[in-house]
DNA sequence: GACAGTCGTTCGGTTTGACGAACACTGCTG
DNA sequence: CAGCAGTGTTCGTCAAACCGAACGACTGTC
């Protein structure tokens, strides 16, 4: 699956490379000891020396207990990078889609390659609902009404939104998004945890 | 840490049984056999019944491999539940934080435990600019300009903003958010990664 | 009914991760 | 300089994760 060095045969860097990278990385950042970590962990230190080294395998009680004790989400470890300062202005928007006239959906920002979050700009003209199929399972959808009036939210049963109002309901079900009045815009987060 | 039981004294679901209970669920909604997932991850299907019985501390290769041959992402199987349909109106809001005259921001969502993501409904007032001091590391922040005008981003170069405009920034350096004009108001996404 | 196919579980054997102790190294202190 | 309190490393032992094979149960086919 991986080799020894830590790295696919393709190149990129392999789970455990980055799970040692990741891990010496938060542990510095927070002004701890290789030792102090450990004895907080309740890991032995060669465990950890070890980890850090990039040598096998951690069982995942161990790296849990090291996520905590760092205060760090366990997923931290696991996936690398960060990104930088970026601006969409309201104009534009990548991979706006317009599936129905006078509903535009601008997508902000997406997680890759682990798409995690994707944040969408939408505006939407009354009188065209939008029904969405459901999503992926797991998928969550966040909103928040920015101008307008709307009804969002699962099917069944869509709540009716004003101005600053937050919905969010679960996206692996069908779900609407339906403006109810001129100008109407929200901000979309749909969550694939 | 945890016992064998897999509940921490507390008596909430431990890590063993979350990823056990994780596991079996994923691997059922993909419509897999415990043979088939087995063979597909390349794991022995004794090691996986073993996993989903709640015995033992998996390796993290191991895991990593039962994820990706599900196709769902690695937290999926650590972190435990998923939400339902939640309502907010404009003004309410819980654990609304108004450290400055005239600006106040409302905590949409969270993602306790694992706090991963929080949403905020801000508006602010003109003239009295928040300055942020860092956030933890690995911070990231978007911003959707809902109404007004606002000057937003890292202290050193912040962005301005108009209806419906997007930055994103790292959140783990001093930053700021400067009303520029009556009634502005925005959307928070506060990101963990 | 016998056979072949699957399902998920259980059983030895090998590999290996976690542990604690001892290790070399550095910086501080009397 | 000796002593000490840290650092992160390596080494031998033990428990356990992983594997492969064999198992009983259940299903469909000739």
């Amino acid at each position: 699956m991986v080799n020894a060095l830590g790295t696919s045969p393709a190149g990129e860097p392999g789970l455990i490379a980055v799970i040692a990278a990741s891990l010496r990385r938060e542990r510095e950042r927070a002004g701890m000891s290789l030792s102090e970590l450990a004895k907080r962990a309740g890991v032995a230190k060669s465990t950890l020396s070890q980890i850090e080294s990039g040598a096998g395998n951690p069982g995942v009680e161990t790296l849990w207990a090291l996520a905590t004790a760092l205060g760090v989400p366990f997923s931290r470890l696991v996936d690398p990078p960060r990104p930088a300062t970026r601006v969409l202005r309201a104009g534009e928007g990548p991979a706006a889609h317009s599936e129905v006239a006078g509903y535009t959906a601008a997508l902000l920002a997406s997680c890759p390659p682990n798409a995690r979050r994707d944040l969408y700009r939408v505006t939407a003209r009354p009188g065209e609902p939008r029904l969405s199929a459901p999503h992926a399972p797991g998928t969550v959808e966040h909103v928040v009404l920015a101008s307008g009036r709307a009804l969002a939210g699962p099917a069944e049963e869509p709540v009716e939104l004003r101005p600053g109002d937050y919905v969010s309901y679960p996206g692996d079900v069908p779900h609407i998004f339906d403006a109810l009045a001129p100008g109407t815009s929200a901000v979309f987060v749909m969550e694939h945890v």
